[in-house]
DNA sequence: GCCAACGTTGGC
DNA sequence: GCCAACGTTGGC
């Protein structure tokens, strides 16, 4: 089981959306990187839902409920992936950009590294920090 | 509203 | 193949 982490701009489409469908495709990634990612994503694997904008934080976990398929909004030469996602739960309390930015275990993370990649991976170690500071009170 | 980072496009 | 111009993302 692996962790990643997805954007999103909650003015268009928001971790609410996804509870609110239980489940939804994933698309529209037009990025190679995050593509690669995509790719290497299975049914199980833990996903953390970001969201960009106003928030500017970790809200949620969803979990990978299909293999990577081709996007179906995208021409099929292109080669551009889908994943389904299915809306697991709101962290207990979200951790923002400016918590992980100052967190020294979480120097390495490409959500600060890399700010305008919208699908990464999340190390385990990583994940675990994640969770503790989402479980911790601030 | 501005700007940094980064991707894409098109002229040469 | 290089690079300037331009567009987009997303933080500040």
């Amino acid at each position: 089981m692996n962790y990643w982490l997805v954007k999103t701009e909650p003015n268009t489409y928001s971790i609410e959306d996804l509870k609110n469908k239980r489940e939804d495709v994933w698309d529209e990634v037009r990025n190679h990187q995050a593509r690669n990612f995509i790719e290497k994503m299975h049914p199980g694997d833990q996903v953390f839902v970001y969201h960009s904008g106003k928030d500017k934080a970790v809200v949620g976990v969803a979990e990978v409920v299909s293999d990577p398929y081709p996007d179906p909004k995208s021409a099929a030469e292109e080669k551009w992936l889908a994943i389904d996602l299915r809306y697991k739960n709101h962290l207990p309390r979200l951790v923002t950009l400016a918590e992980i930015k100052i967190d020294a275990r979480l120097q390495g993370f490409l959500l600060v590294r890399q700010s305008r990649l919208s699908v990464m991976e999340v190390s385990h170690a990583q994940a675990e920090v994640l969770l503790e500071l989402a479980h911790s009170k601030k």
